[in-house]
DNA sequence: AAATAAAATTAGATTAATCTAAAAAATATT
DNA sequence: AATATTTTTTAGATTAATCTAATTTTATTT
């Protein structure tokens, strides 16, 4: 298999991650806003991708990624939680700085050193955001996730992972309270406007936007 | 200052390396080699560097790093002996292994990440082959050279330069399998002779007299 | 179904990094 | 000093990745 460039894992990694979100096929311009970038660079890519056989590529009517795409976007994927992983729990950052990084150390290519990381780690089954790490084969367990919003009154779960990333997003997490591993009971709903109370561990009384609540993931 | 490309890292790289080697202007030439690659792409790369301040060059003249381009790549080089370190302490990598990978970590940018890691491997001064590992402000201390003899048994070090250069020693030497940056531990001594029993890059057992033990220089 | 709007692609430029081949400058040799 | 050789630079191409603007295709709306 072609070694890929940073840009094609990269486009790789958008395709894959908006093929799991929905739609079968993944449009040019769900793909450029995801990677912020323009239409026009997507096309371009794309057609480069196919040629590669990573995806497979029908003109205006957009992209599905192939078997072997799957495979390589995975790896990449593995690389990018394992760092994650390494990033918290060994060099002490906080769970809304790794992103960055991890962006970076997931396209070093070296299969022996994630290996190794993988051991150092003590393989690690999910990054601590709670999404799961695929193995050497791109296999990995869901956590069965479901949205905070969609949880009913005295209906509890565990915080497992949050679906917006975003690192303003994950320090308002941090100043409300909510943490990943947290408890969770919800205590009331308002209907109007899809906010809702919930109990952390037990004890802490939030308050909490439909928003937060649509994107903060626990298991149940 | 302007960020480089990992292109640029690694010119930069080169031309550091070649102005301590030795001569005052460093030639196209050199650089082509040292990189592999060809001289019109150095002369292009040259232009550029020197656009950004990283060299002063003048056509047909060689070119000379200046102090912002040494800053710029004792940080590279410090991120690279940093990694180097990682690899061999944490994730169990042999000493000649690390450094194709390093080459790739070397480029990745994040300060704070490098902080960390420094603070991680306990803010360590040499790296697995004895070289000196620039701090934030591109400081660091040679290692202090010390002739084999005075090792004491089980130390170990990296041959890193001889006393004698006579010709008949250093043709004693190679044809004993000892060489620059040869890994050395010292199994035995032997008291009434100054004779000692080494290890070459843990594999080969070598008996060497007073003399060769007094000339031959390892950082340790 | 024709007109309009939206989405996607192509055409044409640009930048970085590389190459080969040709030209220019510096060095070495007769 | 004139010539030959080596070194270095420039000229011109190529590839990857990107952009803007123009065009084409598909979808939507009257």
């Amino acid at each position: 298999m072609k070694i890929l460039s940073f840009a094609e894992e990269n486009y790789l990694k958008a395709v894959y991650h908006l093929s799991n979100a929905g739609e079968l096929d993944v449009t040019t311009n769900s793909i450029a806003e995801e990677m912020d970038t323009k239409a026009a660079s997507v096309s371009d890519m794309l057609r480069r991708l196919s040629e590669k056989e990573m995806v497979v590529y029908k003109k205006y009517q957009g992209v599905k990624i192939s078997e072997k795409g799957k495979t390589a976007a995975l790896q990449v994927i593995r690389k990018h939680r394992l760092w994650e992983v390494f990033l918290v729990e060994k060099l002490k950052f906080n769970w809304d700085q790794v992103h960055e990084i991890a962006e970076q150390l997931e396209h070093i290519k070296s299969p022996l050193l994630i290996q190794r990381l993988d051991d150092f780690l003590g393989h690690p089954k999910f990054d601590p955001h709670g999404d799961p790490i695929p193995d050497e084969n791109g296999l990995f367990k869901e956590k069965p996730q479901v949205p905070l919003a969609e949880v009913e009154v005295s209906g509890d779960g565990i915080v497992v992972a949050v679906k917006d990333t975003n690192s303003m997003f994950l320090q308002h997490l941090d100043r409300i309270g909510i943490y990943l591993g947290a408890k969770t009971k919800v205590t009331e709903k308002v209907e109007f406007d899809g906010s809702m109370e919930i109990l952390i561990d037990g004890k802490n009384k939030l308050f909490i936007s439909k928003e937060v609540a649509e994107n903060v993931l626990v298991t149940h």
